[in-house]
DNA sequence: CCTATGACAGACA
DNA sequence: GTGTCTGCCATAG
């Protein structure tokens, strides 16, 4: 339940006018493979607890709701921070992602080295 | 113990 | 750009 709570509190923490990526919210959670929990926590808890859940969105940049669940509720609570959603619902992560100090993590950038071919 | 779920991510064709 | 496949793992039942 600790990753869960860190989940949460790390979601309320995204400024308005910025984004998260699933990856990047459980990697700063202490899980940087746990991408899939944040999507659960989410779809879970995203109405009862509250959360901005509009300012987290896929690795490539993506809103991930399918058009006629969310999607166009999350486009347009974003344009509303300011932040910029093209029709096909990217975001330029250059600009509005959220970097905190200490992202990304030495850990999660070792285990994308492994992944990639351990060079 | 098991299985299912989940708004994922990366590699590759 | 699309689609498929694999790895991932907390949580619920």
């Amino acid at each position: 339940m600790e990753f869960e709570d860190r989940v949460k509190d790390l979601i309320r923490a995204i400024p308005r006018g910025k984004v998260a990526t699933y990856a990047q919210i459980a990697a700063l959670a202490g899980n940087y493979r746990g991408a899939r929990q944040v999507a659960r926590v989410l779809h879970a808890s995203s109405d009862k607890d509250r959360l901005p859940w509009q300012r987290v969105i896929s690795s490539r940049g993506a809103i991930s709701l399918p058009r006629g669940r969310g999607f166009a509720e999350q486009k347009r609570r974003l344009v509303g921070e300011g932040v910029a959603v093209s029709r096909a619902g990217r975001v330029d992560l250059a600009r509005f992602q959220w970097e905190p100090p200490g992202f990304p993590s030495t850990a999660a950038r070792e285990y994308l080295r492994r992944l990639t071919g351990e060079r």
